[in-house]
DNA sequence: CAGTGAGCGAGCTTCCGCTTGACTT
């Protein structure tokens, strides 16, 4: 018989703190939510004051009569779920399922995971905060109205299966409009100006010196004037300026930032980062991942004070203390921080030994002393006009923070290293100059999101949560919204002039623009449902409406207001929106645009969104004559194809000749330009072009396939026909009657027998069924 | 994995936030 039962909402946080409370307690975890509304229906009822009908998920239920059956044998329950929205509604949740007796309950909190902060906790209980509670129940339901209204908005007049909401209609707008203003941007042209002097060093030897001009030239004729006029110049040293500056670390890591630093720096997704983070947790190894609080334990930090000391001395201490400055952050947990700061390194898989290395250092840099540094700044008078040139270098005197961790930044910036130090100079020295060059730079055009990046646009405008950024940015990649590609740069000629030896010379050089890798680009889906949406639901789009949301949900966590009468306010608006948007003549018909006339029959050609995607229709619907369609190649967007481009569409497929009696066919389908042949598809490989394609290309490609087949199978048995050895994706497996089994790890593929492999079957087959039923992916419409 | 789609039309799709599994062909 158990005395106490604790629950809290993470497994991996009950082990450790079971560890503290000793044998009168036993703690269980919720595993997050345990009830929510209905997944299918809308489960609100509006004219009863937004009741909200609640389930327990098929994955909970287990769970939910785990901690029933514990709950009947505790003398007292400890509900120890968060102390934010999402955790008060959790611990109600689980008193309302779990029927618990008000006198045998108590709610209590804790910031930290230490044997103190919990035994405080158990010393100082509360009750369940209603007022809490409704808050988080507006926020669920507002989600709700918002995404089962919009969506099947959608699927009328866009196309099926797609969805909205407030969240990710906002990150796709986000795109969207970073999109047109990386199209309509036009750059400037101007002419930085560098000098190289020629000065000696400390010892006396010749060093070359880099000096800038204090101002940009507009135009080549201009630049070419200034160095004309700076053939017979004198050079003085005018002012020399020695500035100290220092520089503090970054707070420890939240989720956001620690997603958008393993990104530049280890070049992890999202979803990478967070699946690795997670590891470390299960392992005890840091703290929590999913927060948005900066703040670190007295604990930690005087961990940090003892580490930093004893590896690098007293003077590389500084105590910090860092406060949230993030929108709607809700601070239920630490930031991420090593559990043992101690560790400098742990034993664990390769790639989150990166991951901690990165959390260890960035939450010991968090505790260092500034880096100071000293910077130089000479200015060196023209003669012959009011110009100048400043000569800048900087020196770090004490490293402090730098030490250990440099935070990286997006902006690929063309301010060039400034941490050298300058050769040692005097004011009134005459300076020699090497050469002078004008060098045409352009102005960048504004940089597209990253995940990453956008991870930390939606944190800065307070959108999401720690636990919904990686999922989100999934949600908006699946609904083909977004997509994560690559742009191929453009040569840019520009223009160089060069004085030298007394001449002014002039060159033409290139560079490559606008090359992009891994960045995150609209499709015509996500322009086209996005435009719909920002024209019809400006309110729910705009990016502060959930910042303005958030306000309210405040006023009902602090008893101000009644959580009903808001959501009352906010349907009373939204709903007639979508009643009018619904009520528009136009069905599926969003986005479309006339190309015009088709030549021979004049028929119209259009782009609209179909079932499958953005296509091209010749016809019309009401003509006798049925419309034919074509699916847009990845090339082309439905905002910039042409209508010739649309008709070369309608040439598929086309007829090549034979190839072994069967005829060759060339055609495009959902995944791409295809070669067919006796009712087989052959992919064509990126590059080759469907329409130019020769008849030996085709056969080729087929036999190349052919043979691939046949290294699929590494054994057959005479014996019976229908066992294969195969090789796949994640390595060989056994495939029998069309299902496939796992090979053992110590066993030889090759070495197998018909007898092994029966047994092997016979193994997992049982495994299967006294293993809980599988859940079955969503059918697949053929 | 595959060539679809304008209407006899059933029934389906969808949100955001809390949490981890089970297991891949």
């Amino acid at each position: 018989m158990q005395k106490n039962l604790v629950i809290v909402e993470s497994p991996a946080k009950a082990k450790t703190i079971e560890k503290f409370l000793g044998k009168d307690f036993k703690v269980l975890s919720s595993y997050g939510h345990i009830r929510d509304l209905k997944k299918k229906s809308f489960s609100i009822d509006i004219d009863k004051d937004f009741a909200p009908t609640y389930e327990i998920p098929a994955d909970k239920k287990d769970v939910v009569k785990n901690l029933q059956q514990e709950a009947g044998k505790a003398d007292m329950i400890w509900l120890a779920s968060d102390e934010d929205r999402e955790g008060e509604a959790i611990a109600w949740h689980l008193y309302e399922v779990l029927n618990l007796n008000p006198e045998h309950t108590k709610r209590i909190v804790f910031h930290e995971i230490t044997k103190n902060a919990i035994l405080k906790a158990i010393d100082n209980p509360r009750e369940i905060d209603m007022n809490l509670v409704n808050a988080q129940q507006a926020r669920r339901v507002l989600d709700r109205i918002v995404g089962f209204e919009l969506s099947p908005v959608l699927w009328k007049k866009v196309r099926p299966a797609l969805s909205a909401g407030r969240v990710q209609s906002v990150a796709v707008r986000l795109i969207v409009e970073r999109e047109r203003e990386v199209n309509a941007f036009e750059s400037e042209a101007s002419y930085r100006v560098i000098a190289i002097f020629l000065v000696s060093d400390k010892d006396g030897k010749p060093v070359e010196m880099k000096a800038e001009l204090n101002r940009r030239i507009k135009t080549k004729e201009e630049a070419q004037q200034f160095l004309e006029s700076c053939k017979n110049a004198a050079y003085t040293i005018d002012n020399i300026a020695v500035k100290p500056t220092k520089k503090s670390p970054a707070a420890p890591f939240t989720t956001s930032t620690l997603q958008q630093e393993a990104a530049r720096k280890l070049g992890f997704t999202v979803a990478q980062t967070m699946m690795l983070a997670q590891k470390l947790y299960e392992a005890g190894l840091i703290t929590y991942m999913r927060t948005d609080s900066v703040n670190l334990s007295e604990y930690a930090i005087a961990d940090c004070k003892k580490t930093i000391t004893g590896m690098m001395g007293e003077k590389y201490v500084q105590v910090r203390h860092f406060t949230t400055k993030t929108k709607g952050a809700q601070e239920a947990h630490e930031a991420i921080r090593p559990t043992y700061i101690e560790n400098e390194t742990v034993s664990a898989g390769a790639q989150e030994k990166r991951l901690y290395d990165l959390i260890w250092k960035r939450t010991i840099a968090s505790q260092m002393a500034d880096a100071e540094l000293e910077k130089t700044t000479a200015t060196i008078a023209i003669s012959n006009n009011g110009d100048y040139f400043t000569a800048v270098g900087e020196v770090i005197t004490f490293d402090g923070f730098l030490r250990i961790y440099k935070e990286s930044y997006d902006e690929d910036s063309e301010q060039e290293d400034e941490s050298r130090l300058l050769p040692p100079l005097s004011k009134g020295q005459q300076l020699e100059t090497k050469g002078i060059t004008a060098t045409e730079r352009f102005t960048q055009r504004p940089p597209r999101y990253t995940e990453a990046s956008l991870v930390r646009k939606l944190e800065e405008l307070g959108i999401g949560r720690p636990s919904t950024y990686a999922p989100t940015i999934s949600t908006i990649q699946q609904r083909e919204y977004v997509v994560k590609g690559e742009k191929t740069g453009e040569e840019r000629p520009y223009n160089v002039l060069t004085l030298r030896d007394g001449k002014v010379s002039h060159n033409v050089q290139t560079e490559i623009v606008g090359a992009e890798k891994s960045k995150l680009l609209p499709t015509d889906t996500g322009i086209v449902v996005n435009d719909f949406l920002t024209e019809y639901f400006p309110h729910i789009l705009n990016y502060n409406f959930t910042a303005n949301i958030e306000k309210e949900f405040d006023e009902i966590a602090d008893g101000d207001i009644q959580w009903n009468t808001i959501m009352q306010k906010f349907y009373t608006q939204f709903h007639p929106a979508v009643e009018a948007t619904l009520a528009l003549k136009s069905e599926r018909k969003v986005g479309e645009r006339i190309l015009g006339q088709h030549p021979k029959t004049g028929e119209t050609v259009s782009v609209k969104i179909g079932r499958f995607g953005p296509m091209v229709q010749i016809g019309d619907a009401d003509a006798e004559e049925k419309p034919r369609f074509a699916r847009l190649n990845k090339e082309l967007s439905m905002e910039t194809i042409t209508l010739e481009q649309a008709l070369e569409l309608f040439k598929l497929p086309r007829t090549l000749g034979d190839f072994e009696d069967n005829v060759v066919t060339i055609g495009a389908g959902r995944f791409g330009p295809y070669v067919r042949h006796e009712d087989k598809y052959y992919s064509m490989p990126k590059g080759v072009d469907p329409m130019e394609i020769t008849l030996d290309e085709a056969i080729a490609l087929i036999l190349e396939k052919r043979e691939a087949e046949k290294q699929k199978f590494i054994k057959e048995f005479a014996e019976d026909p229908e066992m294969f050895i195969m090789n796949g994706r994640y390595g060989p497996y056994i495939s029998y009657q069309k299902k496939n089994y796992k090979i053992p790890q110590n066993v030889v593929p090759q070495d197998l027998n018909l007898e092994t492999c029966f047994n092997i079957i016979k193994l997992q087959q049982e495994k299967a069924e006294s293993a809980p039923k599988k859940r079955k992916a969503p059918a697949k419409k053929k």
